[in-house]
RNA sequence: GCCCCCAUAGCUCAAUGGACAGAGCGCUGGUCUUCGGAACCAGUAAUGGCGGUUCGAAUCCGUCUGGGGGCACCA
């Protein structure tokens, strides 16, 4: 759409108007045009009114369109037989574009907005690119607690972040941050140190399920006596000094997490190309911190009350606690050894953090600091989003209440397990497994990635299982749905052709088409608010419309030509859904 | 106490300051001798209150009400 854009602001220049291509809109309705020029703006700077403005614009295309046979039926209205542009009209305060439909056709569907393939994407680079590079982290799950759907979001958002960027020509590094230290996991060794030192465990029991409920038990057991969290100090002093006995059950545990956590994103599909460990950090930080206090680099960073705190009051941003007075490092210490290494080690110029919506004030402490440190040149940037709650309040592990990915995935795969079976009896029970993993995890991500960042996400079980409306299975069904025409067209000696697009002349057609044309929009809008929500609203409008079209026009049965050209098109809409999947890191199906 | 976010249809969510505020779910009615009904069509119903800025406000500003979150030893 941007080049289409491109070329009827360019007309306009030659007529003597300053138009930008980004100042075309959409009409609310496809019978009124394909394009529409607002006339605010340029009556403004004329001081005349839009619709003074729009004639003047009328006037002015005449010549440039004029070159053949140009007639005029009324005053507020032009029409070109030559050309691209087809007609254009005032309505209210707008000129409204209608292109010639064998242009505009071809235009979109024989120019696809994206490459064949990128390497091991195959989404397709849409632009060259800034090659920027930029370091993504995403997904800090610590150990010693279950992986639950607040999770679930990060790890889902990350991803396709990671894919938008990509696709937009930015040089990614994926980094993981695992909480593999801290409080937390103090409190779990305690617990298990007094009443479980051999890790014994029930044969079939989910060990990292296991760990997660030591710990709310742990927690538990804390309130109760606030007085322990001396114990529990101690403990963390001792594993980061090393003691033996307190190391090796932390070993043991810690492999339990993290193979559990393998699991999950090898079922998710995301990769990390770092995996940064918070008990690294714990080091580094310290040794950075003692650095910086013996160098007086900042004034802001300074001891106080027994702990080491950075003080940024001056900022409007607080004080953030570094290094407790009982001397156990903090994650801001942790954070700030990791950030300096980001820009130092990987010499990324950005760096790009997926972390929860409560952080906000964290991470801005955190950015202040390194600039104080020397990198403000390099770039920072939080992406927040809201957490997903339960109808009767937040989640937390603390608390127990959680809903862990496995309850979930196993909810909705069970589901789609059925719905695969009563739709397809004869499948073997193989093939059901693999479609049904596959549109249960369509589900799962879609629903959550269709939210966008800011918003909370109540957990509702029937929404989040949902297979119809405005969901991922939908998508999917919408893909299987074209793939099954095609078989059938074949079997019919259909084929796609495109010598004769401007047979599709329905409305519902061009309307499609213009959709397919958004594509590259809607990835840009994803990109610059780093938010793939809007993304997936509009894979769900094109396919809303390929089914619209799917029913009211027919391919067998049809001429060929115009069956050829139906099936092109398609062709596009497939390519589009599946390439727009694959961005949000949804996989799709051939059937279902 | 200070700061941040949110409030749109019965429910869950959309809408670069611009044309009659759109979807999905629900409900009511319809499509189909199914190129896949996990579908399509029609109907139903909404900008929390009060001011202000603007040619124009769901959107910006102020204020009130009602939710959520953050603010020194959690992460």
């Amino acid at each position: 759409m941007q080049k289409i854009k491109e070329q009827l602001a360019k007309l306009l220049q030659q007529a003597g108007f300053e138009v930008d291509a980004s100042d075309f809109v959409l009409p609310p309705d496809i019978k009124m045009g394909d394009l529409a020029l607002p006339c605010f703006g340029l009556a403004k700077k004329f001081k005349k009114s839009p619709a003074e403005i729009g004639m003047d614009i009328l006037q002015g295309i005449s010549h440039p369109l004029a070159s053949l046979t140009l007639w005029r039926s009324g005053p507020r209205q032009v029409r070109n037989d030559n050309g691209v542009v087809d007609r254009a009209e005032i309505v209210g305060p707008y000129v409204n574009f209608t292109f010639k439909r064998k242009w505009l056709l071809e235009q979109i569907l024989c120019s696809p907005p994206f490459a064949p393939s990128l390497a091991g994407l195959r989404v397709g680079k849409m632009v060259q690119g800034d090659q920027q590079k930029v370091m993504v982290e995403y997904s800090q799950p610590n150990t010693h607690k279950e992986f639950h759907v607040g999770h679930l979001r990060n790890a889902c958002l990350g991803a396709a972040l990671v894919n938008i960027l990509r696709t937009t020509g930015s040089k990614v590094i994926t980094a993981n941050y695992i909480g593999d230290t801290g409080v937390h996991v103090a409190k779990c060794l305690w617990y298990l140190e007094r009443n479980n030192p051999e890790l014994v465990v029930e044969k079939g029991q989910n060990k990292a399920e296991y760990l997660g409920k030591i710990y709310s038990e742990a927690v538990r057991l804390i309130a109760e006596k606030p007085e322990l969290m001396v114990e529990i100090a101690d403990v963390q002093s001792k594993l980061e000094s090393g003691d033996r006995k307190l190391l090796k059950l932390w070993k043991k545990t810690k492999k339990w997490s993290m193979n559990d956590f393998e699991r999950i994103y090898k079922v998710l599909g995301n990769k990390f190309d770092k995996w940064f460990w918070e008990s690294e950090e714990e080091k580094n930080g310290r040794k950075l911190l003692g650095q910086i206090i013996k160098e007086g680099k900042i004034k802001e960073i300074k001891k106080s009350e027994g702990a080491l705190i950075a003080d940024l009051q001056e900022y409007g941003l607080d004080v953030l606690v570094l290094i407790k007075s009982d001397g156990n490092v903090l994650y801001g210490a942790k954070d700030l050894s990791l950030g300096i290494k980001k820009f130092e080690k990987y010499k990324v110029d950005k760096s790009i953090y997926v972390v929860d919506v409560r952080q906000t004030l964290y991470l801005k402490q955190i950015f202040k600091m390194l600039d104080l440190l020397g990198y403000s040149e390099k770039e920072k940037a939080h992406v927040s989003y809201d957490f997903v709650t339960l109808p009767e309040g937040a989640m937390a592990s603390r608390k127990g209440n959680v809903v862990s990915f496995d309850k979930l995935f196993n909810e909705v795969l069970d589901k789609a397990k059925d719905e695969t079976k009563t739709r397809h009896a004869d499948w073997p029970q193989k093939l059901v497994e693999q479609i049904a993993q596959t549109i249960a995890l369509s589900a799962i991500k879609f629903w959550i990635l269709k939210y966008e960042n800011n918003s909370v996400i109540v957990f509702d079980v029937n929404k989040a299982t949902a297979f119809d409306g405005d969901t991922g299975p939908y998508v999917l069904y919408t893909i299987a749905r074209i793939n099954s025409l095609f078989e059938k067209s074949a079997a019919a000696k259909l084929k796609p052709k495109s010598c004769k697009l401007e047979l599709l002349a329905e409305n519902i057609e061009r309307e499609l088409v213009l959709k397919i044309g958004m594509f590259n929009d809607a990835i840009k809008k994803a990109k610059t608010e780093l938010d793939p929500s809007g993304l997936c609203k509009y894979l769900l409008e094109l396919g809303q419309l390929f089914n619209n079209f799917y029913q009211k026009c027919r391919v067998i049965g049809e001429n060929p030509e115009l069956a050829g050209a139906r099936l092109f098109l398609s062709n596009n809409v497939k390519d589009v859904l599946t390439k727009g999947l694959r961005l949000l890191n949804i996989k799709d199906v051939q059937m279902m």
